[in-house]
DNA sequence: CGCACAGTTGAATGAGCTCAATACTTGTGG
DNA sequence: CCACAAGTATTGAGCTCATTCAACTGTGCG
């Protein structure tokens, strides 16, 4: 069924993009060389399930490039996202031995990869790595608590203009552009069905907020996909959160 | 302002009663030693405010008793709850300076605090602390992103439902009742005002929803706050919840 | 071409919100 | 003791925003 292809290199650790940001930003080169011996690289197409919520999980990983989704379903069929993965993010909980949500590669995807009870005895002996882990896992519980004021309290328009900040956010400091108050352009890695599912909309209201942004000017579409916004500003007081803000990172 | 009283009594760790379940859980007695030198009590009553979100935090702590509520405020006064802390719940991010959600005891308190840079240095010397944070904090996230889809998917009668499912787990396991198909009782530690923060609803509807549950016969209430569950299968039902779930923790 | 997929737009519906009235409890002060 | 205010909760009536259902467009692919 997967249609999963083997890299054929092996990437260097001292060469990968995200060797500072991921759960093994903080290793010492001793350290990064045991990780070194144990990873495996794995590369999933977009739209490739990467793992079943309820299946064995007999790994963990970061993912190297590409993006991907964890979503929960409920019997009847409606979906929630829980979590976006971008470069770095690590995928897997260490001390659990089945998936607890579905994990969909959104575009193409390469993933690195350590079964996961080498990881965790390395773990053990590797305090530099439990820190990382712990760093990044109250990032994502901030993360997740911001989602929460979005999906509890705000208006459709306001959770269109929330996620629009947020991958514009993220792709600046991806791509290191400029902060000031110049015109932001970016592409959305989502689906309208895949924003839906993230801010508990459905595809139609989506497609109509943000039709309704650009009839009034706070961006503007080149294809389905290109977003271009004029003022930042404006996007994040559509959004609801202050004016001034970037208090969340 | 803070009407806080000191404890004249200091609580020996080896009678807490959250010993085995808090951040000190893992602790060898002579860890334990260590964090008993430097810890101490404080004690808030119902409605007072413990932190407010933006202000200087230069503790962290454990709940020993009572609860209190994690919340955000937007800027004309929506709020959203994203977390209720039960005794053993830790409190305070290593690492971070500053609150980032207002912390209010919605009943009397009791914490076991510890000042910040004390206890960031102990965690430091003392592997047992960071690795039960971790476990602790990736159960919050999985709390977390089970609550996103709460806000996010559910009817407001899966999400009352869905409170009270936890509420009545929680209490089951906190107080070791049985988990039999009998009937299940207990108190809802929170307003009408505080479900409807915590499930992005109004009160009114948390209100209606609650009427709607009593005279289907899902639940019935003496007084206002005191709920008996007859058959707690139906309530998950009601929740939207596999009825054999459980599958959670 | 014909089909599948992603997206847009319209019209009607309805779930939950807003506004408002009422009731019950608790604590305070004359 | 009662009067009164404040806090909590319930219930009703009307409205609104997002959903549902549906038609339609555009694009890529076998």
């Amino acid at each position: 069924m997967l249609n999963e292809r083997s890299l054929s290199v092996t990437q260097d650790c001292g060469d990968c993009p995200i060797r500072h940001r991921a759960v093994c930003a903080r290793c010492e080169s001793d350290e990064l060389d045991r990780l070194e011996e144990i990873k495996y690289y794995r590369k999933f197409e977009a739209g490739q399930t990467v793992i079943w919520s309820g299946d064995k999980m007999d790994f963990v990983g970061s993912v190297v490039s590409g993006i991907a989704t964890l979503t929960q379903t409920m019997e009847d069929g409606r979906t929630q996202m829980v979590g976006l993965l971008l470069p770095s993010d690590f995928v897997g909980r260490p001390g659990r031995s089945t998936a607890a949500y579905d994990v969909v590669a959104t575009t193409d995807l390469v993933m690195c990869c350590f079964r996961k009870s080498p990881f965790e005895e390395l773990m053990g002996r590797t305090p530099h790595i439990a820190q990382r882990l712990l760093e990044m896992t109250l990032d994502e519980l901030d993360a997740a608590r911001e989602w929460m004021l979005v999906l509890g309290r705000k208006t459709a328009r306001e959770k269109i203009a929330s996620l629009l900040s947020i991958i514009a956010r993220r792709d600046a400091t991806l791509h290191l552009k400029s902060g000031g108050g110049g015109p932001l352009t970016f592409d959305l890695p989502l689906t309208r069905e895949a924003m839906a599912d993230y801010l508990g909309l459905t595809l139609e209201t989506v497609s109509r907020q943000i039709s309704a942004l650009k009839k009034d000017g706070v961006i503007t579409l080149e294809g389905k996909r290109h977003v271009t916004v004029p003022d930042m500003e404006r996007l994040l007081e559509e959004a609801g959160d202050d004016a001034d803000g970037g208090m969340f990172a």
